[in-house]
DNA sequence: AGGGCTACCTGTACGC
DNA sequence: TGCGTACAGGTAGCCC
């Protein structure tokens, strides 16, 4: 599930839910993720309270009232619930117990993970320290694209590419490209200046929007890819093949093909 | 160094 | 109904 906007719209969710709340203990309920679950976390985090959340591409980072951070990756299926009677669901990772509510961490799949380190060091962790620029900020402009051409990739591996922009995922950057109207396959260096202009106004204009509607449709206590409808509500290429094209609205142009073991969709027409 | 491929894991949908 | 297979929005780590 979780590509930039989601992952930003879980943020906020537990911004306005957990910031500044006691947590009196930590039960790590299954500790198999991507990577063990240390068991340091209960005894270093016990007593603490989250004073901050911030994300980093499709990372979240909590930084606690001690010297310690956690940091997240929701992996393709990991969510968390909020909740005052926590009845134990298959998959559940791990629990933080507040005074009245608890905060659960599930991951059917167990791509992501939870690490603890110390707040000065988790910049240059091995998962942060690479990545490239945020899509919505300024960085992300003309002049980095374009002094990235000389790489030998096409354009949708770049974008998914998270040591070049970080956040973009595999439903994003076919929509992207759908709104920029290039051809995923298109190689970097063929690119023209107005169709990198393109890419990255659509890429900006696409995230913003998500998280506009990620925003809108939080209504319970469970911040999960089944629970937030946002984005998939509103896919214009993604999931399409065989469908009309929603620019064009010719029939049976949207295509799905594979790059390097993703899907892609595109416009056959309208994607040049 | 950079890019491509595979492994990791569980659930679901679909064809037979 | 059951079984086998393909596929799913993630990254790390290996290989070239």
């Amino acid at each position: 599930m979780p590509e930039l906007p989601e992952v930003e719209t879980v943020r906020i969710f537990l911004k306005k839910n957990v910031i500044q709340k006691k947590i009196l203990s930590i039960k790590i309920e299954d500790s198999n993720l991507r990577f063990q679950i240390s068991n340091e976390i209960p005894i270093k985090l016990r007593n603490s309270m989250i004073t901050k959340i911030l994300r980093r591409g499709k990372y979240l980072i909590f930084l606690y009232s001690n010297d310690y951070a956690l940091l997240f990756h929701l992996g393709m299926t990991g969510y968390f619930r909020l909740t005052d009677s926590y009845k134990k669901k298959k998959h559940d990772h791990i629990v933080f117990i507040f005074s009245e509510e608890k905060l659960i961490f599930n991951d059917i799949r167990k791509f992501g993970f939870v690490k603890i380190y110390k707040k000065q060091r988790i910049f240059t962790s091995k998962h942060i320290k690479n990545l490239g620029p945020e899509p919505l900020s300024k960085a992300f402009d003309f002049e980095y694209f374009h002094k990235n051409l000389n790489r030998k990739t096409n354009i949708k591996n770049l974008l998914m590419n998270q040591n070049f922009v970080s956040g973009l995922g595999n439903i994003y950057c076919s929509e992207i490209l759908f709104d920029s109207q290039v051809k995923p396959t298109r190689s970097v260096k063929s690119l023209k200046d107005k169709e990198l202009k393109r890419i990255i106004g659509s890429a900006k204009k696409i995230l913003k929007n998500s998280i506009k509607l990620g925003g809108t449709t939080i209504k319970n206590f469970i911040v999960s890819y089944e629970e937030i409808g946002y984005f998939k509500n509103n896919l214009m290429v993604y999931g399409r093949e065989g469908c009309n094209c929603m620019r064009c609205k010719k029939s049976i142009l949207v295509k799905k093909i594979n790059q390097s073991g993703r899907s892609t969709f595109f416009c056959t027409e309208c994607q040049l």
